[in-house]
DNA sequence: ATTTCTGCAAAGCTTTTGCACCACA
DNA sequence: TGTGGTGCAAAAGCTTTGCAGAAAT
C-alpha cells in the first residue's frame, strides 16, 4: 500500500535546482518514472514515453537516465542479462531478487549482511564503496 | 600458496568426455587459464594466446569460453563498467571484492551470508538458482 | 571421410556521441 | 537571445554469428 504522490514533482525541484532545464520530454519522462514502481529498461521507458510525446527520443531517455542517475535521483541496475533497468532512488536501500522466469524484481534489505559485508571488506583492508546483492530465483510451487 | 598444476589435463579430460574436439586454439587456451590465477577478460585471454598462436581468433576465444562456461568449468563475471571477467571454475564458491581503484579482484567466501540469502528468498517464496554478491570498494589507507 | 571447428567479416545489442536545429529561461 | 537540450544517425564497445575453408577423429 505504498504511495507515491507526484514524485515528479520532487525530481523537477531538484533538477532546477542543479541548473537544469526542465523541457518537455524530460517532464514526460519524469511522469512516468514517477508513476513506475517497477524497473523498466531505457527501451520500456521510451515506449511509456512516446505513448505520451511520439516526439520523443530513445537518446533523450538515456540522456535523462544519466543525468537523473548522477544526481543520485534514480539508481541504474545491471542484471544478468539483459539491458540495465531503472529505479527511482527514493526510499531506503535494498537489494534485489529476480525470478528468473519472468525477470519480476523483488526488494529486500537485510541490516545483517550489510554488517557483514562491511566486516568483510574490512577484514580485507578496503572500504566498500558500494556492494551489488543479486538473488537469482525460481518461485518455488506450493506442496 | 595454492598449487593448480596441470589443470589443463582436467580441462581436456572433461572436453573429450562431452564429445568436443581437443583443436590446436583449444589448447592454447585451456593452456593459459591453466595458468590464471587472475580474472582477465576475453581480449586478455586473446593477447595471452596470440602470444602463443598467433593465428588464433578473438572469435574463437568467446567461442571456447562460452564451451567450458555451459560445461561449469569456468565462471564468467559481469562486473561492473566493463567486459565479462572469466575465472576457472575448481575450488569451492566464492564472492568477489574488486578494487575500484585498480580493477584487482579478491575472492572471499561467507557461509553466513550465504545463509542468510537463503533464509531471504524462503521467506520470499523462492529458490535460489544462483546469486552475485559483488563488493565494489577502495583500499584503505594505513593509518 | 565426416563432422566439427576456425578465422574472418559482418551483424547484433545496448549505450553513447557529433551535429545542426530547436526551445527553454 | 544565448545556452543547453533534442532528434537523428552514426559510432562505439562487447559479443555473437554466417560462411567457406581447415582440421580433428
Amino acid at each position: 500500500m505504498k504511495k507515491r504522490p507526484q514524485k515528479r514533482l520532487d525530481y523537477e525541484k531538484e533538477l532546477r535546482r542543479a541548473g537544469v532545464r526542465i523541457t518537455r520530454p524530460r517532464r514526460t519522462i519524469l511522469g512516468i518514472l514517477s508513476q513506475t514502481e517497477d524497473h523498466p529498461d531505457a527501451l520500456e521507458i521510451f515506449r511509456r514515453a512516446v505513448a505520451v510525446d511520439p516526439s520523443i527520443s530513445l537518446s533523450t531517455v538515456y540522456r535523462t537516465m544519466k543525468l537523473l542517475g548522477d544526481m543520485g535521483a534514480i539508481h541504474r541496475h545491471a542484471f544478468e542479462g539483459g539491458p540495465s533497468r531503472f529505479e527511482h532512488a527514493s526510499g531506503e536501500h535494498h537489494d534485489h531478487l529476480i525470478d528468473i522466469e519472468t525477470g519480476d524484481v523483488i526488494e529486500f534489505k537485510s541490516d545483517r549482511i550489510e554488517q557483514l559485508q562491511d566486516e568483510i571488506a574490512k577484514s580485507l583492508g578496503y572500504d566498500i564503496v558500494h556492494h551489488r546483492l543479486e538473488l537469482y530465483g525460481r518461485k518455488r510451487r506450493a506442496g
